[in-house]
DNA sequence: ATAAAATAGAGAATATTTTATCGATAAATA
DNA sequence: TATTTATCGATAAAATATTCTCTATTTTAT
């Protein structure tokens, strides 16, 4: 009995190879929604993604609460729904932004974080000259209120992007304050204690990664 | 022999996980040694990380010109450029960047490009407004410039930052210019040709998943 | 109706990645 | 100098992830 009721509740056991390629199906399926597919097959989910058809069944077989209809695929507005589900684009979360450099007003601006359920509810600076400044409606605050608001408001997920010499010294303000998961856009390692989750996101070094597989690639 | 001169040369075999965790030993390596450092050992790298030694050892096996030594690690100076040779950072690559909004802006003028050895070395939107003025250095160029100036420069890299709706027949425009690489930023799905390299990078769903990871984490 | 084609799904076989265990080595310490 | 300790590197084992193969289903065409 256990046996069958952790087949179907498995909520752990997601590859986290499946994690990454779970946003690029999204990407595809609202694509096609939006361009009046019905259904989306497996195998045209590894066409268009350029991965292997057994892989991408085996995925959905994990995503999708309903399987596929032979010899048609899946229905396409249940699968983004899946995917929505299986990605937490339904829950809510809030988040708060350090730095408002260049990087941090694109990500003020960004449109994209709503799709996944997320929103910016506060921004800090601790230059002077930006503070009091409203950038896509919301504004931009010292650091001095950044404790209290994050504690207020019980906000659990914070992102950097500060100059890389300022990055350890705000995470640990932000750790102290009750965040639990870090995105970190400075390009520089940061220590945070075993309960905060850490991503690094950097762009030069992704783009780089990609300059050597074009490398690779004209040898093949 | 065959065998022999293969473990030696093995230019592939890299594991795509490693190509993962490099970029973040490579901070590490460059915060310590700024620091001060002449040594780094696997364990403190898997300590700093929250990674097996085990697998850190593997990893440093891989990348390293020269063995460890016993009981104080690796020289880092010597680490920090096994690294940078590893990583590509020592071939200097070029790209362009097409869309200069908010992102694409911060992207010209952000500071973490050279140590990767890429250079932006043109920027295009299809605004008028923003067409003739000069970020960190560079022009922002017409898009009508593209086409020839990737081809007369032989660009092979490219950042896409234009708004979901432009991102395919941007796409399109650069493979036909001959980019081989291709940086994706906007939150859509695009197609690519199979002899060009895509990667998408997605902040928003980025920390979705750290938002899951921080849900997942509170119920262990 | 029947055959053919395309697709889903399940289980076995591979390949990859991670983790564990061992002995060897060299620095630190008593 | 002998002992302890921290580290490396290699091999083996385990866990994960991917790919292969086969069967069943369902639509389309004959």
């Amino acid at each position: 009995m256990s046996d069958e009721s952790e087949k179907n509740i498995d909520i752990f056991g997601v590859p986290e190879a499946l994690l990454r390629r779970a946003p690029k199906y999204y990407k595809y399926v609202c694509k096609q929604t939006e361009a009046g597919s019905e259904y989306i097959s497996s195998s045209e989910l590894a066409l268009a993604l350029g991965l292997g058809a057994v892989q991408v069944r085996k995925d959905l077989a994990l995503l999708s609460s309903v399987p596929g209809h032979s010899r048609v695929g899946f229905d396409a507005k249940l699968l983004k729904l899946d995917m929505e589900r299986f990605l937490g684009y339904n829950n809510m979360n809030e988040a708060v932004l350090v730095g408002v450099g260049n990087m941090g007003a694109a990500l003020l601006a960004h449109k994209g974080f709503v799709r996944c359920g997320l929103k910016i509810v506060a921004a800090f600076d601790v230059r002077k000259t930006i503070q009091g400044q409203i950038i896509d409606d919301k504004l931009v605050l010292p650091m001095s209120k950044m404790a209290s608001l994050i504690d207020r408001l019980k906000i659990k997920l914070a992102i950097i992007a500060v100059p890389a010499p300022a990055a350890q010294s705000v995470c640990n303000k932000l750790v102290k304050a009750g965040i639990k998961g870090i995105l970190n856009l400075s390009p520089t390692h940061i220590d945070v204690p075993n309960n905060v989750v850490l991503h690094d996101e950097d762009i030069a070094a992704a783009l780089a990664i990609l300059a050597q597989k074009v490398e690779d690639k004209k040898e093949s």
